[in-house]
DNA sequence: TGACTGTGGGTTTTT
DNA sequence: CCCACAGTCA
């Protein structure tokens, strides 16, 4: 078989490895893609159906990919494959069993943006305070408890957790958890978690032995990331493929240097159990980098050795320099965004690269800006990933709403959305009674309408009962009509068409053409959706309305397709795991930055973020740009900046400062010299030391520091800082709460410094 | 009911 | 700086 002479001895090995569990740690650029979809062709050339192969990865592209590249080994049979991210496959299986778990089949999915509203919506009917209540913040606490299967009983039973939130001065958290489950449950919708709580939960109480349906089912598992998968992830792998006479087949294949996920819940600890819990386990080692140059595969080695923990391995490369890799020193974040475009129109012309092969990679979405303002004046084409979705457009969500109203009218959010947009005479306060008559009677907003405890003008009777029939029409044709037609309609009834097209503005022509976006993707999924084929049932209604709405709230900007044009990307680090490119540029390389603050102040936060540097610098296959700006807009002030410590991790023989206006006419301020100018010198000996001299404190601290109250700083006092010593504050300016001092601290090479208050740490003297 | 204004608050990463 | 929301006015 021709297919595995493209691999080597130890990939090779592992597709072969068919039978039993293999882990497979794949460092970057190893082929762990070849190695996955090899294995799938293979197990298919050996006679397995495609339909007892389940792949899970983490997005719908790389799920894509990898089937198309199964294709082009085994032909069209490749598309029958079960492969998707976990929510998708696990909507796919929920949407199946719904009723066995208390959901209608048709159940919504609530994205981020409709679980912070039904959040800000519980905390408002019980008279919370918003700003100690924060939505989404609680959205995500709920979401890390879900991950970590703590259901709403189980938090409150958790002194721990009960303990935090009284001391963050919001007790009544678990209290929003408990009405939030409630009332997803009785909305027939599911958010993200869910769709892994939901199908865990199925599995463990197994009803009428689904759980064993799909042991059977699934003959051969293969997990993609597996390093970014969390707790309820795993534990859901396990009840598949831990049981009484199983042959294991499972094949999980990450890196764990690549985990980037941790705030979501991903723990590494599942790499550590899976060896614990699968004796015979196999694990294959993939150590040659295929993607990157000599000077940066040593730059990612030098800066991942700084991790403590972390499984040994040594990633190489045989292909040889042309390029050392670039630094880029910049005194603004402006100047950055100008050098970074122009040295990518100077690339494209020396190198003849595509616009394909660039791409610019930033640790926060906002960046973006700057670098899109440069792009544009040189006309470089460009595409900024991460930003909103299609689908979380206004206009397509107002229009979804309705869609997913006539699939499913308990959908509070979808009734909430829809219901007075066009306004059709039904006020908010008629909705507030709506919404807490349905908790009162443990009943619905849609039943509320009829109930006749209501008390609301007739008036408003009149507008629902016309809303109500509205909308109960075209649940009945929900059934029988082809969901392209009743769309059509609903787009027309509701009123939306006419508003849209009375708006003849550029973006109101704009908000029309997505409208009919949207229709126009309806009929192509209901008509040619291939469901994955198989002799059960579970695939039967795949080319429903309600799986099209299922699946469009599983997507992400980057899976949407006009992929067609050559353009420059430019993404968030995160996104750009699994991708790579001849040229990538990481910018905005600042202490605070990049690494985050936010990050530094959580435990084993600056692991997280040299992982996550690592990944952006490993995408690169020739040309590596950093870029760094000694004064950076944030907060909608300048901020003074150092360069990040991870510069300082690299060996100064991979480098090339860059000259530039912003070098020349460096202001000489910067505390440390750029590392390379650092290594040439011959200052440090050893980078390790001098992060580890520069983590330490670099001022004597007393150990009774304590962080004085705002209002103590004050023009004139003398201050000790954590970082910078003893100083004097020259002024105080800014708003109240985003105060910034400038000081002039003792012992600095700075004449003065900008502080925000909000972050740093100042015990008056 | 909708459009406008001011204010206040938040900005890590995503399925 | 930018966004979302609340409150105000027509």
């Amino acid at each position: 078989m021709s297919y595995l002479d493209e691999l080597n001895p130890v990939q090779r090995a592992a597709v072969t490895t068919t039978e039993g569990p293999v882990l497979v740690i794949a460092g970057p650029g190893s082929g762990k893609t070849r190695v996955l979809t090899y294995r799938i062709a293979h197990l298919l050339e050996s006679g397995v159906a495609p339909w007892e192969i389940l792949t899970l990865t983490f997005t719908n592209k790389s799920a894509r990919e990898m089937k198309d590249r199964i294709e082009k080994v085994v032909g069209p049979r490749a598309q029958q494959v079960w492969a998707g991210t976990f929510h998708s496959i696990f909507a796919r299986i929920l949407r199946t069993e719904a009723s066995k778990i208390g959901y209608p089949s048709s159940f919504s999915i609530y994205d981020t943006d409709d679980t912070t509203s039904v959040l800000r919506a519980i905390i408002k009917e019980m008279n919370l305070d918003p700003n100690a209540y924060n939505a989404s913040a609680i959205r995500s606490r709920i979401s890390l408890c879900k991950s970590n299967l703590i259901s709403p009983k189980a938090y409150r039973e958790n002194t721990e957790m009960m303990t935090q939130d009284r001391a963050a001065r919001r007790p009544y958290v678990v209290d929003i958890y408990e009405k939030y489950v409630a009332r997803c449950q009785r909305s027939g919708a599911m958010d993200f978690d869910d769709l892994l709580f939901q199908l865990y939960r199925l599995f463990r109480d197994n009803p009428d032995k689904v759980l064993e349906k799909y042991q059977k089912k699934f003959r051969y598992i293969h997990v993609d990331e597996f390093q970014d998968t969390n707790f309820l992830q795993y534990a859901i792998l396990r009840r598949l493929v831990k049981y009484e006479g199983s042959p294991e087949n499972v094949f999980v294949v990450g890196d764990d240097a690549q985990s980037i996920y941790a705030f979501r819940g991903a723990t590494i600890d599942n790499i550590l159990d899976f060896e614990k819990d699968y004796p015979n386990l196999k694990t294959f080692k993939l150590e040659q980098n295929y993607r990157s140059t000599h000077h940066i595969v040593s730059a990612a080695n030098e800066v991942i050795s700084f991790n403590r923990r972390q499984l040994n391995k040594t990633i190489w490369t045989d292909k040889e320099d042309r390029h050392k890799i670039k630094l880029i020193k910049c005194v603004t974040d402006d100047e950055e965004g100008r050098r970074v475009a122009d040295l990518i129109l100077e690339q494209k012309h020396r190198y003849h690269l595509p616009n394909s092969e660039i791409a610019i990679l930033y640790r926060t979405n906002s960046q973006s800006r700057k670098f899109e303002e440069h792009l544009r004046r040189l006309n470089l084409p460009y595409r900024v990933f991460g930003g909103m979705s299609f689908y979380q457009r206004k206009e397509v969500k107002d229009f979804v709403a309705y869609l997913r109203l006539a699939v499913n009218p308990s959908d509070e959010e979808a009734l909430r959305r829809a219901i007075n947009f066009p306004a059709r005479g039904i006020s908010d306060a008629t909705v507030d009674k709506l919404s807490a008559l349905a908790d009162a009677s443990n009943s619905t907003m849609w039943e509320a309408m009829l109930d006749p405890r209501l008390d609301v003008t007739d008036r408003a009777k009149k507008s629902m009962a016309t809303f109500r029939n509205m909308v109960q029409d075209w649940q009945k044709r929900a059934a029988t009509e082809s969901a392209y037609r009743l769309a059509a309609d609903i787009l027309k009834k509701s009123g939306l068409l006419d508003l849209l097209k009375g708006d003849t503005s550029p973006e109101g022509i704009g908000r029309l053409e997505n409208v009919n976006a949207v229709l126009d993707a309806i009929s192509e999924f209901t008509d040619s959706a291939a469901a994955p084929a198989g002799p059960e049932t579970v695939t039967a209604t795949d080319n429903s309305l309600a799986a099209y709405l299922q699946t469009i709230t599983l997507l992400t900007d980057a899976d949407e397709k006009n992929d067609s044009n050559d353009h420059i990307t430019l993404m968030s680090v995160h996104s750009a795991k699994g991708l790579e490119f001849k040229s990538i540029f990481v910018t905005g390389l600042e202490e605070n930055l990049f690494p985050s603050y936010m990050a530094l102040e959580e435990p084993n936060g600056l692991d997280e973020e040299r992982r996550l540097f690592y990944v952006a610098i490993t995408r690169a296959k020739e040309f590596l740009t950093l870029s760094f700006a000694q004064n950076r807009y944030r907060f909608g002030q300048i901020r003074v900046s150092e360069p990040s410590r991870f510069l300082d991790e690299i060996g100064g023989q991979h480098y090339e400062l860059l000259g530039g206006i912003g070098s020349a006419r460096s202001t000489g301020t910067m505390q440390r010299e750029a590392p390379a100018r650092a290594s040439v010198s011959g200052n440090f000996t050893n980078p390790r030391q001098r992060a580890l001299q520069k983590s330490a404190a670099p001022v004597a601290i007393p150990a009774d520091f304590k962080a004085s109250p705002l209002e103590d700083i004050v023009p004139g006092a003398r201050v000790l800082h954590l970082k910078f010593g003893e100083g004097k504050i020259l002024s105080v300016e800014g708003p109240k709460d985003n105060k910034v001092a400038t000081i002039q601290f003792k012992n600095d090479d700075m004449p003065e410094r900008r502080i925000v208050l909000k972050f740093a740490k100042l015990q008056v003297l």
